[in-house]
DNA sequence: CAAAATCCATATGCACAGGATATGGATTGC
DNA sequence: GCAATCCATATCCTGTGCATATGGATTTTG
């Protein structure tokens, strides 16, 4: 059985004539009877009766008509599948995401465009650090991972920067350098003597060890505090006036009662990158579509620029 | 797209090789790597990627392979429901029934056989007259009917007699006939002075015509009580005393209080016939089973022989 | 490290399936 | 009764798909 003579079948069945069918299939009648035939042969049964003009359906025929349509329905469904699957607008994305990357506006609205552009795409988020995300993507736990550590490729791996945004510091209301956002850039010797809450723990290179490279940078040793794991914790703890600590800037979305944010001399403050990292040669065609998605999306966007200062 | 290719495909897809695909196929590798080609370029994307040792599906190629399965085994199922169609093992088949047929051992029986051996034909009763029965048959609401009249067939119907039982009377318990069922048989000309309930009323040639035809031959014009449509009806007016009936013997297993039955001169009684009708030349294979079984049901109950004394 | 092994791709030849053309036969309609 | 309609059969031919032979790439083995 063959999907040519299904649809030859089909043909003749809607038309109800062989002579009809032949001319809307484009071609000429004789060689269609002798397929109609052979089918009948194969099965051994019989589809059509022959009247004096045209055909009619036998009750076997009637059935296969319909199954026969949705046997043609089913394949034409499973190549779009197929060539949507190829295209990279169908499947699956895990995304490993660092706690502090959704605060930057880049990443929900690239995120915004990518469901809108794919919306057969199902994408799960996976929040981790930049360890866990090495980690999850070797083991295909993951796909793509946003993490803020500057990683220089691990093998196997490729790592793009998305963006690099300036740190801020992150004060108790009640310190006496909390001013208001807009006040003069602040020095980070003026931190000397502060505790610094390191955020990110030490599951991976990241955020704290830019703050600290800054603080040597500055020339003083900074005095460590607490560390917090997330930065929920970590402004909870710098709102408590358990000491300092440097965040990225687009935290500062995040309004903490009792925490302020003052802005860091350009010099030498810290930045804080957003690198997008993935397996070396995927071949999946949805990541490489988020990929370019979101490359082009850090290329082309102004907000960074504007965030940048 | 081909059949054969989707084969072809899942066989790839399944060894995981095309070398031990061919093989498993029964046929040479090259040609095999060519149709695996054409497919990919059919649909213009790549369905395997080719390593040192056999080759590995794509994330497109997975997705085609569960689809192909699908399409293939839907194929299967078409073919499957199509030769049942053909063998009268599945469809729906309508039966017209007298309604006094079912009292008749007969019936029962031959339709428990019919669904048992064909369970998926979904059987439908409609109870029926003979003269209704011949129209909906050519009005092709029913296919086939069990009726009690002597039908001469009618243009375009085949009847075939199953079966011919003696008629008994229907007396009322009080009546003064009214022995033991084991009583010798009554002599028709008892029951002259009686009224006669007819039974069927004038719906068709039947049970009604049977009776009054044999009390001419037996010598006397009966006096006609009242009509009853239903078997139930007839036997509740005997009951009430309001006249006889002359009934099929099968009836007897109807037992209702205050109706009792008496057997009749084999002579002189009238019997009632078991006629199966259908349309002529219907190409329909569940009836053809359908009618088949009936007949040898018919031909070979020794059951009807007991019957017939 | 070289040689064998494994497996896919390419090249070429051939056989057959499937399509075109021509024609016959049956039924219907005027 | 003749024309028209439509399916079936016969014959020929083209193109497709398979087989055989061979090349190339990578891995395994001695």
């Amino acid at each position: 059985m063959d999907l040519r003579q299904l649809r030859y079948f089909v043909a003749v069945a809607e038309e109800g004539h062989i002579t009809r069918a032949a001319e809307r299939l484009g071609m000429q009648q004789p060689p269609l009877s002798q397929q109609i035939k052979a089918i009948e042969q194969e099965l051994d049964l019989q589809l059509f009766r022959r009247k004096a003009r045209g055909v009619e359906l036998t009750d076997a025929g009637r059935v296969l008509l319909d199954q026969a349509r949705a046997v043609l329905e089913r394949l034409d469904h499973a190549l779009l599948l197929t060539r949507r699957t190829a295209r990279g607008e169908q499947g699956r994305l895990s995304v490993g995401i660092a706690p502090t990357a959704p605060f930057h506006p880049f990443v929900p609205q690239v995120m915004r465009a990518f469901r809108q552009a794919y919306p057969l795409v199902s994408v799960i988020f996976d929040e981790c650090l930049s360890r866990q995300a090495v980690e999850q993507l070797c083991g295909e736990q993951i796909d793509v991972a946003f993490v803020r550590a500057p990683i220089t490729d691990p093998q196997g791996l490729v790592v793009h920067t998305l963006l690099e945004e300036p740190m801020v510091a992150a004060l108790p209301a009640s310190h006496e350098l909390a001013g208001d956002p807009r006040s003069e850039p602040l020095a980070l010797r003026a931190l000397a003597e502060e505790s610094f809450i390191l955020f990110g723990g030490s599951a991976g290179p990241g955020i704290a060890d830019a703050s600290l490279a800054a603080c040597y940078r500055a020339g003083f040793s900074p005095r460590l505090g607490q560390r917090a794991p997330r930065i929920a914790s970590t402004l909870g703890l710098v709102s408590a006036g358990l000491g300092v600590a440097l965040v990225p800037a687009s935290i500062q979305r995040l309004q903490v009662d009792g925490v302020a944010y003052r802005r860091l001399l350009p010099r030498e403050r810290p930045t804080a990158v957003l690198n997008l990292i993935l397996r070396q040669n995927d071949p999946s065609a949805v990541v490489r579509n988020f990929v370019d998605m979101v490359r082009r999306a850090a290329r082309d966007d102004r907000w960074i620029k504007e965030q940048l200062e």
